[in-house]
DNA sequence: TTGTTAGGAGTAACCGGTTACACAAAGTAT
DNA sequence: ATACTTTGTGTAACCGGTTACTCCTAACAA
């Protein structure tokens, strides 16, 4: 039978009010019972409960973060910068993936909710009216990544991706290119479609250059839709000299679909992603993009859900820096 | 205030234990009193505390999945296998990851411990003398995957890695290759390691092509261990004409140098690598690999534990098949 | 000497459920 | 009519901790 803190009351002749303050670092004893009590633990080999402990301090210590899709990259990236400092600071996080299908956030919220955590970090998911009404009633703080919500009671943690967007379009006019493709994400997509599109019109714009829808393709963000686009993009505009995309798995997918049809990247074509994935480094030649710091996106998050549930209080948003990472798919033009 | 249990039994005027049994399915209650009670939960928004259900229970539908490294395509892709049975079956998982460094495995078992979960998965480690001690002492079902123990209470999901290897190799001397150089993980790793190698060894000794030292380079399953190992093997052997890598990770490091030095990529040399992880498809050319059940490994891990946990028996050990995905980076020699 | 205070330790209620057991009423067999 | 089930429901103990409150004693100030 597993000890518990009776056992080792009894054992150790004192009650089990002072074992538990022993436990918990707490006062109210003497140097020597509380030699008395170490050891008696030891030789019992007692672990306290955490579930009993819960249960009356109303803490959990534990964070569910849902995704979208654990698989991808990003996702991974971000799950680790979460746990790490979870793990920091005595949180356990319990992963939601709801990717398969819709009813899936719904049920798992329900879980969680069952399961008192204590918080939730949103990856990359928009807040649907349905969850967010059920988010309301369960009256836990909540932290999204790379989303945002228009309650202010729910901060973010993102870069600011029409930003980040428009400074990678201008590092392609910088080198000299003009005549600039996109492949974008939906445009519905209030995370990385429509600010990342709009990030690619506004650069166009100040730097003089018209926008031609022709040069924009739509895909969902995933490897098989960059190439599609891709060549629906050849066949509907040749004078392209470079491509921007929505993510780095897209840029990956039209890239080899490009170099397929014999276009040499980046001599004939040049590519420029969004995200930094491991990936993008990994293929050859190594992919220019938009550098998001998912670890640090995670961590923050997870301080940030941390310090609302340990204070109550609301904590501030967060736009974090990208950074424009030089590889080898933009060729520069100017002579 | 939150309702309990207690105020849907006042709100209802029946006893908590009537409550309860409504909540749960038993049996003895009558159609009018399950119709007041289903009524006022609902008024009341009223949601069972999992944490207490447990607290007497005695299990809290909690499994523990260990990880070296969360963000591998390899470790996720089992996550997600995992968290989707597991989510059927009622149970919740807790990510553990163990990347950073060799004390947060200890510490981890520790948290489990407390937390009072009902099994653990562990995900490509193997079990430490010091571990294993730990975990005997938790009185826990456990299950490995793609790792082995020699405890037989200790079950492992897991393909054939020699005769995958073996596989490989074959395939590509049948493609006509007779000088195969590897790109190996340590031969001290007994799970990708040593039984990869022998594979190797073994099918070149089967087809009666002579074993050269000089022909296995060392990397530790990592991208950029995979270019160096190129490097190393491009001075030391020349007359390569198919390179096996233990992981698509090298594969890949190591193609990417090849290219890099100029070497077409199947027509001078050719790779396989091993893993089949998304990366393996999103590169040009791409890569021909073993493949790995990924997601049905973690699917039967859980099944597995979820198993033991309910039935408190030992489960039979599973070795999934393995399979060649053939994509373009293989060359038939064959006139 | 007496009153006050602080420290060490114990008792018991409580957290929110589950469940063994008790019991009354209604139904069925004899 | 009596004895025995069955059904519906309630009471209270219990899971393993935390903590408010109480009590006793020793130390110290007046």
């Amino acid at each position: 039978m597993i000890p518990t803190i009776r056992d080792v009351a009894r054992e150790a002749n004192v009650s089990i009010a002072t074992v538990s303050r022993v436990l918990n670092g707490l006062t109210g004893y003497s140097d020597k019972t509380k030699q008395k009590v170490i050891k008696t633990i030891e030789d019992m080999g007692y672990h306290p409960n955490a579930i009993a402990r819960f249960l009356n301090n109303r803490r959990t210590q534990t964070i569910g973060v849902m995704f979208p899709a654990v698989t991808s990259e990003f996702a991974s990236a971000v799950l680790q910068g979460i746990e790490e400092f979870a793990l920091e600071r005595g949180y356990s996080v319990l992963v939601c993936n709801t990717e398969v299908d819709g009813n899936r956030t719904m049920k798992y919220l329900q879980v969680l909710r069952e399961r008192q955590i204590d918080g939730i970090i949103v990856v990359s998911e928009v807040l649907k009216h349905e969850y967010k009404h059920l988010l309301e009633t369960m009256k836990v703080p909540i932290v999204l990544v790379s989303s945002e919500s228009d309650d202010p009671d729910i901060p973010y943690v993102r870069v600011d991706d029409r930003q980040a967007s428009y400074d990678a379009v201008c590092y392609l006019i910088n080198k000299g290119h003009r005549d600039i493709a996109m492949i974008s994400g939906s445009p519905d997509d209030p995370v990385a479609g429509r600010p990342r599109l709009q990030g690619y019109k506004d650069a166009l714009y100040d730097k003089g250059i018209p926008y031609r829808s022709s040069r924009v393709v739509y895909g969902d963000f995933h490897y098989d839709s960059g190439g599609t686009a891709m060549e629906a993009l050849l066949k509907q505009d040749k004078g392209v000299t470079a491509v921007f995309a929505a993510t780095d798995e897209m840029a990956v997918g039209a890239m080899n679909v490009a170099l397929q049809h014999g276009i040499r990247v980046p001599d004939d074509l040049s590519f420029m992603g969004y995200d930094n994935i491991r990936l993008s480094r990994m293929i050859y030649p190594a992919l220019s993009t938009v550098g998001q710091p998912l670890l640090a996106l995670g961590q923050e998050a997870a301080s940030k859900l941390i310090t609302m549930i340990e204070t109550g209080k609301v904590v501030p948003s967060l736009v974090a820096s990208h950074k424009i990472v030089e590889r080898q798919t933009v060729m520069d033009l100017r002579t």
